[in-house]
DNA sequence: TGATTATCGATATTATAATATTGAATAAAA
DNA sequence: TTTTATTCAATATTATAATATCGATAATCA
């Protein structure tokens, strides 16, 4: 008899958690690991157990079981199910330049289901020319061939500056879904998920959590 | 009389917001502007406005005043000053690869604090080499130049399966911050903070948003 | 076969963050 | 000077996520 249990909710934390889940549960089973018990994985990520279960229960199709775990053969199947890495999406690149073109030669892209088809940029330098092998369009070009070539997924490389103009171009080229590495905040209409990569942020964080530590040290050395 | 108000705490959340209000305010400053209101900057982001009240009460020295708004110029101080864009971080570089090597090449960074003071790689042929006025070292030196150099900030480059090696030798160095561009959870003792930069986090969220919507919009169609 | 123990799932609690409500303050207009 | 419109601050509420508690289950061992 197959129980058919009922997932529960997945927030969108557990869900960010789920590629480092991934990755684990993937090295152990080459490694020959057959089960994984929610105490192992959380000791390896310094999470509580009790959140690991409640991961698995999210995504899993098949329950723990006492004194064994979970199946980990099973829980890499489901969480790539989830994530989708089975099915390729493709995408645009705008702003083809030193640090865009990068995504061009980037191979862990592909390995996460992400195709980059074409890329745009304004620089006549590097218009009409191809970069490792993607050819390269004005970015005048691109809602129309967005359209053209049912594009559904733009990526943003562009000074800050010129980061909305390419978000308007995109979205009306039907995109969906935008990777922002610039950092403004870009408006979209509703419906567009805008993913932002901001540099600034993590640098913050960085930089905060360093004078946190080095004041704290100059007043209680040990 | 000087009303020293007492600021409420400040969320890791509205922490984050921060360099994206900071980028705003600077923005409308240089357009002339000298007071703004919680609406206009919420309407801007598509936050609420008492969100950016809030955000803006746990961070800023002068209140806001009715009618008027809040000082343009006093919160791009504040935010500044909380962000610590003004004192300069040196950090190094652990994987000078392809992708790492676009660090040394990057200005943003120095823009927000950050100065790369040297790369470290196990690749024979840019060992012992510069890139773009960096030395690069190989990677058995980490921990000796880290503690030579009091250097504090680390940004990891490398692949996966030698991102936690790389990260030991940080840590053993007297790292106390860890930028992690590799895919891999990484296991440091308390005190020192790890800042994932997890590509394949980002391309799941774009993915699984696509797949959401080109369902939804199969199902239901306009 | 029965006791033991590791591990699970379900429910309850707490912590964190976002939003709604209310009343007060202030500049500008009447 | 009084009124009005706007915007703020403070408190209360709700939403979301993490953690703690407890009873149940299944493999192992006596």
């Amino acid at each position: 008899m197959k129980t058919e249990t009922k997932k529960p909710h997945l927030s969108i934390q557990a869900f960010q958690r789920m590629p480092y889940y991934l990755q684990y549960l993937k090295k152990i089973f080459a490694e020959g690991a057959v089960n994984i018990s929610s105490r192992l994985v959380a000791q390896h990520f310094g999470f509580t157990e009790i959140q690991v279960r409640k991961d698995f229960a999210a995504v899993s199709s098949a329950a723990g079981i006492p004194k064994h775990g979970f199946d980990v053969k099973q829980l890499i199947i489901d969480i790539e199910e989830l994530l989708g890495y089975r099915n390729t999406n493709e995408a645009v690149l705008v702003g083809a330049g030193a640090f865009g073109s990068t995504f061009f030669k980037c191979d862990s892209i592909k390995e996460y289901g992400l195709s980059i088809v074409a890329g745009f940029d304004i620089n006549n330098d590097i218009v009409g020319k191809q970069i490792h092998g993607k050819p390269v369009f004005h970015s005048s070009k691109i809602s129309e061939l967005c359209k053209r070539m049912q594009t559904h997924i733009g990526i943003i490389a562009v000074p800050s500056d010129q980061a909305q103009e390419a978000c308007d171009k995109l979205v009306e080229g039907g995109v969906l879904a935008i990777w922002n590495f610039s950092q403004v905040h870009l408006s979209v209409p509703e419906g567009v998920l805008v993913q932002n990569e901001n540099m600034a942020v993590s640098l913050a964080l960085l930089s905060k959590h360093l004078q946190d530590k080095l004041k704290k040290d100059e007043v209680i050395p040990k």
